[in-house]
This record gives C-alpha cells, structure tokens and sequence, in this order.
DNA sequence: TTGTATGCGTTATCAA
DNA sequence: TTGATAACGCATACAA
C-alpha cells in the first residue's frame, strides 16, 4: 500500500529556512519562540495539513496517551455506559482506550493484561471477571509504576485504588426494603466466585437478615453467573423449594428479570407472592411488569471517574498514591415489583 | 515519574555479542538466522522481560497495527455488542481498537475522523451519526489509502465498502408481515436524517404496502431518536390521531418498547389492538409483554466480519477494492406482540 | 549467517 | 530567540 510522503517538521523547516528546533517548539507553542515566527509555522503546518508522528513523540518521550481497559464483558448496557463514560473523559483529554476482554476467564484477563503491558498503556482501568483468582498478573503495573484503578469488579487485597458502590450498604437498603414489605424468607441471586463485590452484597443481605433478628439460610443464597438465561435457571430452583420464599434479591437485574419471567409463567404473582429487587438498573428493569426495584448504579458517572482520577494521576495534578477507595453514591429506586403497601 | 529502564535488543545484543540486527531478526523469527543463535536470543528476551516498542517499530515501518472505530454512541445493546465481536477478532490479530463517539453529531463525528487520522490508524470502521449530512471528513482517508468500512449505517455514496442488512427487506418482511396478519392501517417510527439505512427500511415498508395496494400515507410515518423516551412520545401521537393504526413498525426495539409501554398503559392491547414489530432484537424484545416480534440483527457477526474484513485488507492477503457492499443474514422473528392467528 | 550503518520524526540539551 | 545535534528503539539495505 503506497502511501503519499507525510509532512515532517523538516519539511516545514525547510520551507521556512528555519531549524527545526523552532519549528517543533512552536508547534508545541513554546513561549520561547518569536511570535512571529511561531505564527508562520503554525499557518504553514495548518495549510500543509502537518500532523505530529504520535511514535516519534512517544519514542522520545516514553509516553504514550494510551489508557488500557481490561473489563470481562462489553456488551452489558452497565459496562457499555461505564465505557462510554471513560470514552468521554479520555477523548476530551486527548487520551486514547483501548479495550480488551477477559470474558469472565483469567487465563484471558492475564492475557489482556500482558497485552496492556506491551502496548505500554500510561494507565490502566480494570474491572475483574469471575475468575480471577489472584491478582500477580498486575504485578508488572506495579513495578513499573504505571497506575491502576479497579472499578466495580475491585479487589482491596491490592495496592490499586478502587472505584466502588458501598455494595454491602446498597444490599443492606435493598435487603432491608423487602423486610419492610414483609419478606421473611428472602433468597439472594449472587454470583460468587470470591469476587469481594458479591461477598459483599451477600454481607450486606445478611446485616438486613440480622438487624431484623431473620435466620440466615444457606440454602437461600443461589449462585449463577447473573445472565438473563441463569435467571431461569434460579426460578427452576426457586420453584423446587420446599418452602417458596416471599423475597428475592438478586445481584443484577439481569438475573431478577430472567428469574421473574419464568416464575410469572409459572403463576407467581410479584410482588404478591414474591416481591423482588434487582441490582443496576438497567434499561430492562422499567420493561418488564411489574417495574422492578433496583439499586441505580451511576455506570457513566464512574466510568467518568475512573478516567479522570487516572489522568490526573497520569498528568502530576494529583496522585493516586493517597487514595484507596472512592465509594460512589447509590440509591434505592422503589417500583412496582416490591410494593405490597 | 519514574520508571526502570526497559530492556532494549541493545541490551540482549551486548549481553550476547551479537549485533542488533542479529537480534532484531531473532525475535521476528527470521529464518535467515542460525536455529542456536535465535533460541539464545529468544530465551534472554524471555527471560528478561523484553519487550518491543512498538513506537520505535511504528516509526520504522509506519505500520501502527491499531484500527480506529467511530460510532454514534457506545452504550446500546447492539453497539456494544459489535463493538465486542470487532475487539474479538482485532485482538487475536495482534491489532488494537481506538473507539470514538460521536453523539450523533457531525461535528463530534468530524473531530472523531479528525483524532483517528492523527493517531494514524491503520484503518477506520465508522457507522454514521444522524447528523452526518455529508461525508467529507472521511476525504482525508481516501488520500492516504487508508482503508474505511461502514457498517450498519452506512453510505452508498461513498466509495467506501459497506457492511449491512438487507434493510429494505427486513423492512419488507416485518410490513408483509403485519399485513398478513390483518393491519391495514400501519404506522412506521424512524429516524430520518438522510441517513440510508433508515430510506431503505421506510423504502422496504412502502414496498409492502404497495404490494398489497394499501394506500401510503405520510402521517403514518413518525420521526424520532428511537429512544425508549422517544417511544413515549410517538405514543402520544399515536393516542392523538384521528383514526387509531392497527399496526406499527418500528425500525428499533427500543423505540417500539417504549412505545408499548406508553400505549399499554392507555389501555390498548397488543396485538388485538395494535400488532407491533421492531428491529434488532434487542433483549428488551424478551421482557416487554407480550414478547416484541422483532428482526434479528447479528451484532457480534457484523463487528467480527467488519474487523476481519478490513484486516485481511491491512494484511493484503484480500483487498476491499472490489467489494463495495455486503449484506448480512437477516431473519424475522415472530412473537406475541404481532400474532394475532 | 552475521554485522555495520542509516533513517524513521520527535524532543531536548547545549551553544550561539 | 534560534540552531546543531544527539538520542529514543527498531528494521533493513548493504557488506562481509
């Protein structure tokens, strides 16, 4: 594939009988330069439609504007948004993203991350798959200083900072709405896999159980992996109970709306029989009947935020060093789906 | 901030006494180089964490192995998920995808162009906005023979390959399908804007009509953003005419959904009242009741195809000269919302 | 089969 | 205020 020859800055110092020592200062619009000068070039590169060669400049400066995103799915509309959101922040700042996923296994999250780390990303946002079972693949970023924020998916066990929801109070305000309506039996939709933002939600599930003196049952607690076909999947079980719960907290909403549809095809009434909540709030969550009570979670917000901790980290205004944990604000969203009263 | 120095082939060449061109050869697996030779030279670079930079290669071959995709918003089911089957198939090929939004702006959708011709993308995969009026910001690629695919929205007028649906006879299909099953009487939501996709679909809905000798009014068909809002909305309309449509078709699932939503809760009954067909398949398609008959896009297929497309391209090993279009499977899918027999 | 030397387009140091 | 020049790390033409 043949190429025209690009404008280089030796091309416009040529033209202008300049070095082209000045020609790249001013087009750095360094203050040292004769403004003049500096207007020449400036008008010469515009008409002659110069554009900087990125790797030269990363060549010599060792910088590369290239935050990596390491997430376990893209197409959930919660991770989407995030993305959008970093998107946003990242172009606006002349970053660039590049993704890779980890489809929930670790073997590909070490993956992504090696191939992060050959790109030679300034930064890195990840949020963990249900894999992941240790964390040394991120060593690497460690050692060579570049900075790394988890978001949602996080891991306290490490030096990184992390962007979160207080999940466990969320699960606690979620768990405790149902025991308000009534519930006494309440199974929790979780996914495991010793990922600490559902051992945390589970926490959360069992504060409200205990605040309210309700006993906590093992058999109450059903795994999936939170898709929309595990959520008929959970109803299967739900409806081979012994005793059928009165309540259902599930970890996403994916899962409670995939649950909820098969157990309405089976006759159960929400939130009659069973009042439920969700966790998200997905677009699906004002679709299906009843609208279901969620935990509204600000998916582009923290996707904004993660990207402008990390560039501001990245650009010396403020480092992450200090900062462990930053708790993103949550909310009940009450609808149809648990209201008894 | 400070980082160790990394491990160039200077390193492993003076390590090994060989000379830099040796070992560059080495780790490109050149066969010109000794078995033994190349094995040392492998296993030290493995050893010691060696790692290309790729800036420096960059430079050198002008090649930047990284695809720029432009998009009119990431957070869509269906975006996201060709996005997913774009990063898939660019990933295991070694290439990096750079993603820009555009918010359906021309503007943005220009300065998008603008950010990927500077990053020097090897090649672009644009869907168009529905600002986009005109195409001249994607001149500049052509110059440069930079090879550009448009998927989903897409322009025939460009000299650029294209990715699409038949959408003029998924159209047709959801129409004829509406026709038979008893509506006369049919409203089409869209989203104008000059954008083609959306001609062909009303192109595809008047074909139906035609065939059948329903006469086409122009105030059955209703613009709009093809939001879930918007879909509100066009329910207002919808409530407010004249003669009440006994059929819809919508060129998104969102827009129908909302739609629903607004019209149900007015007490119509789908599909007794109103049968309704949407567009792309989207999960929403499965939650709203009664379930939304609807055509299926291939998302995933449609951004792995668009990535391996312009990659075999990149790679020369099949140029995109002679292809100017290719349609992808489409299929209806028939659900309650639309059966009425 | 290996080595020498050069250039890719910048930035930045040191002089002028 | 400007210029000359040396890196940055790699690929490759040409020599050996």
């Amino acid at each position: 594939m043949m190429r025209e020859k690009d404008i280089t800055i030796y091309d416009l110092a040529k033209s202008l009988k300049l070095s082209i020592a000045t020609v790249s200062r001013a087009l750095k619009d360094d203050p040292v330069v004769n403004k003049k000068t500096k207007k020449r070039i400036i008008e010469l590169a515009e008409s002659l439609g110069y554009r900087t060669n990125h790797f030269a400049k990363n060549l010599r400066t060792q910088k590369t504007n290239t935050i990596g995103v390491i997430i376990p799915r893209l197409n959930s509309y919660f991770m989407s948004t995030v993305i959008a959101g970093m998107e946003s922040i990242a172009n606006r700042a002349g970053y660039n993203l590049i993704i890779s996923q980890s489809a929930e296994a670790l073997e590909k999250e070490i993956d992504s991350a090696q191939t992060m780390f050959k790109n030679r990303v300034d930064g890195l946002l990840v949020s963990l798959g249900y894999g992941t079972t240790n964390l040394n693949h991120f060593d690497q970023f460690l050692h060579k200083k570049i900075p790394l924020i988890f978001f949602d998916r996080t891991s306290s066990q490490s030096p990184f900072t992390n962007i979160v929801l207080d999940n466990e109070k969320a699960a606690f305000d979620a768990t405790q709405h149902l025991i308000d309506q009534g519930c006494r039996q309440i199974v929790h939709i979780t996914a495991d896999t010793g990922l600490e933002i559902y051992r945390h939600r589970l926490q959360g599930y069992q504060n409200a159980l205990a605040k309210h003196q309700i006993e906590f049952k093992e058999e109450l607690v059903l795994e999936a992996n939170l898709s929309m076909e595990s959520g008929h999947e959970i109803a299967k079980r739900i409806l081979a109970m012994r005793k059928r719960p009165d309540g259902i907290f599930a970890a996403n909403d994916s899962s409670a709306v995939g649950c909820m549809i098969k157990l309405k095809e089976n006759g159960i009434k929400f939130p009659e029989d069973i009042a439920i909540v969700g966790f998200n709030n997905d677009p699906i969550s004002i679709v299906i009947e009843p609208n279901l009570t969620t935990i509204n979670y600000p998916g582009y917000e923290m996707g904004e935020l993660a990207a402008s901790q990390l560039i501001s980290h990245l650009r010396g205004s403020h480092s992450l060093q200090m900062t462990k944990t930053i708790v993103l604000h949550h909310e009940l969203l009450v609808r149809q789906s648990s209201l008894r009263k």
